[in-house]
DNA sequence: GACCAGGCACATC
DNA sequence: GATGTGCATGGT
């Protein structure tokens, strides 16, 4: 037996370098459903700008989006990039989201999480992270949410092999940490903040709040 | 001007 | 099953 991976002291560290992050920034759960595909391969502040266009436009509302021509919802989409690709993909979840649930996020929440994943998954657009960010941050399910920062600490770190996959990535957390959204809400935010501030692409950290924790510190 | 950002689907081998 | 490519804006 191995020793488990020192998750808890990393959150621990995590959260006294950052505070707490109170995700997602969102209004509702339903704006959050939006942002998880805005965000796709996005920097926020993009993602921010396309969600005010919406707004503006009165189209953050599931019915509206159904409604509205794909290139008129493109337009909105602008500032995050993909626009065309995303404006298809978000139709693609509110036409799911109101023949599922007309709408309802309360409907939604009464459905067993793992039956849940595999239908978001199922809608074309929406991969395993967007579905997961929906499930955790609109939902409240425990559900742990991967990204790209996710995998370039833990690989870094030997946690992980550098070609690991998501599912491998998601079940060290889920088995290593209690199954708490609220916990699994906060890890996934202070690793995105550390890897946006400390982590960058080249392999080389900056001084970091995780810095003892890696190999042959 | 290159590189990056809270991915995903699809083609091709 | 692995690998490559298209999608696109805005900040550093």
């Amino acid at each position: 037996m191995s020793r488990p991976p020192p998750l808890e002291a990393y959150f621990r560290a995590l959260r006294r370098h950052f505070g707490p992050q109170r995700w997602w920034p969102a209004e509702t759960p339903f704006e959050v459903m939006v942002g998880a595909v805005l965000t796709q391969n996005a920097a926020w502040t993009n993602v921010e700008k396309a969600i005010l266009n919406l707004k503006a436009a009165g189209l953050m509302d599931p019915r509206r989006i159904h409604e509205v021509d794909a290139a008129t919802l493109a337009w909105a989409l602008r500032p995050a990039g993909y626009f065309n690709v995303k404006a298809g993909r978000l139709k693609n979840l509110v036409a799911w989201f109101l023949e599922r649930a007309g709408g309802s996020v309360e409907r939604l929440k009464e459905t067993d999480p793992a039956r849940l994943r595999e239908e978001l998954l199922g809608i074309r657009g929406i991969g395993r992270e967007t579905a997961d960010s929906i499930l955790l941050y609109a939902l409240g399910f425990p559900t742990f949410v991967v990204d790209a920062y996710t995998h370039r600490i833990l690989s870094r770190h030997g946690l992980v092999p550098e070609e690991t996959d998501y599912e491998e990535m998601k079940e060290l957390f889920e088995k290593n940490l209690p199954r708490d959204a609220r916990l699994y809400n906060e890890f996934h935010a202070l690793l995105v903040a550390a890897g946006k501030e400390f982590c960058r692409p080249v392999p080389r950290c900056a001084p970091c709040p995780l810095r003892r924790f890696l190999p042959g510190k």
